[in-house]
DNA sequence: TTTT
DNA sequence: TTTT
């Protein structure tokens, strides 16, 4: 069924890669995607949405983006849950690129502190969010 | 900036309507998007989206669709957050319908049971769901 | 850069098919969309878009659609053009599916006459309209 | 229907404003979306879409876009058809925005030459294409 | 009629 | 957990 997303936002934070046991790498990040109105105390707002890369675009999105850049996310929604700590389910809602295109043209664009020429860093890495830590290769969605 | 959805899937319930105090209509109702892939298990698997529409648009989706109803969305990602009972952040995601399509043929298609003439449900009525119940009016996105 | 179009409508004739010199399959078929307005005479209109399909694609939709058939389209544009038979140029914009989803839930949905079996069609078949004949193996989108 | 594009590019040359007999405002321009992918000369090529704004969209256009200005486009696709000079029929398709993003950073992106204040033109002036020139309220999608 |  |  028909499953799509474009969105244009701005990086909140760098974006972290990690490999699947069997080496699939995958980048996360958040982006932040203005609105077009102001709210009731005349403020623009966002949405803030999570991005999910796989292989070679999850590398290239970790090599090039950081933090504010600004790009162009082209992908489906994909739903999940997990439990938390309290045993509560959470649901999950991620946006797993199929293309993601820079859009600063401001020369630069490099990453600072880089992971250039798609070194790995292994899946035993702490992370400091929530999500669960075990990435299995069934989990790849093509 | 850029923030647009399209979906076609079929609801998972009937559509809940409700009012804000200032009486503008709004619909809730979620979709099962089914994936184009099967996972490791040859399982064929959904996406589930939560999908929210206001004002002649939500009373026309609680007057025509049901539980099964096959739809087309076309929207934009709203996000949020809330605190649940123990205090934690839960942090939502919704699909806010700009266009919804009909998309099932079968002759019927009318609402069992259904709200017929925008007759309005109290805004009293209880929710089975964990979704914060006081809807503003400075929560409309246009 | 970002190129993408979602459309639901309704085929305004039966499939063609056929293959590159080097046996790639390459489906075209036309769809109506209807608007969702009237015009100053009242009468809804539609457009009418030209949809290309690739490979397996193109065989899938030869297979199980036909006139009438509806259709959901996720793919993107591109622009060419042509000489026609007075030497003046003349643009052309179609849409390359990358997922065509079939909407029709009416029981058969099978094509009558089909092509089951990816049955090849000449290349020298002779074809009605107007677009160019020689589709080259270098016109492959991807 | 579901009718949904959304583009991200540069104009081919800056927008034309225009203004219909009861002085809605139209905007037109053309966009080039480079591919991502090379032809088999290894050359990057592009789809170039003609792109219509209607009201303030138009005018905001006007003002604030040149040639070479990055855009997002989201809108419908629209086709229609008339007859050229030869009496042949022509076929045309064009993207009605409904939103319009700049993303050009570069810090100026005021229109050089602009038509800043809503000034209007007649519509009496001559263009150079091949569209025609009379454009009749009626013609408005929305 | 094509943009960086 | 939020970007310009």
């Amino acid at each position: 069924m028909l499953n799509r997303v474009i969105l244009v936002g701005r990086l909140t934070r760098d974006p972290e890669l990690r490999y699947t046991p069997s080496g699939v790498a995958i980048a996360r990040f958040s982006i932040a995607v203005n609105r077009n109105y102001t709210n009731a105390q005349g403020e623009r707002e966002a949405d803030f949405l999570n991005i999910v890369a796989w292989r070679g675009l999850a590398e290239n999105c970790a090599n090039y983006l950081s933090k504010g850049s600004l790009v162009g996310v082209d992908g489906r929604l994909q739903t999940g849950k997990y439990e938390n700590q309290e045993g509560r389910t959470v649901y999950t809602t991620d946006v797993v690129a199929e293309d993601v295109r820079f859009l600063d043209t401001k020369g630069s664009g490099e990453r600072s502190g880089g992971n250039a020429g798609g070194g790995r860093k292994s899946i035993d890495d702490p992370f400091a969010d929530d999500v669960p830590i075990d990435i299995k290769d069934e989990d790849l969605p093509f």
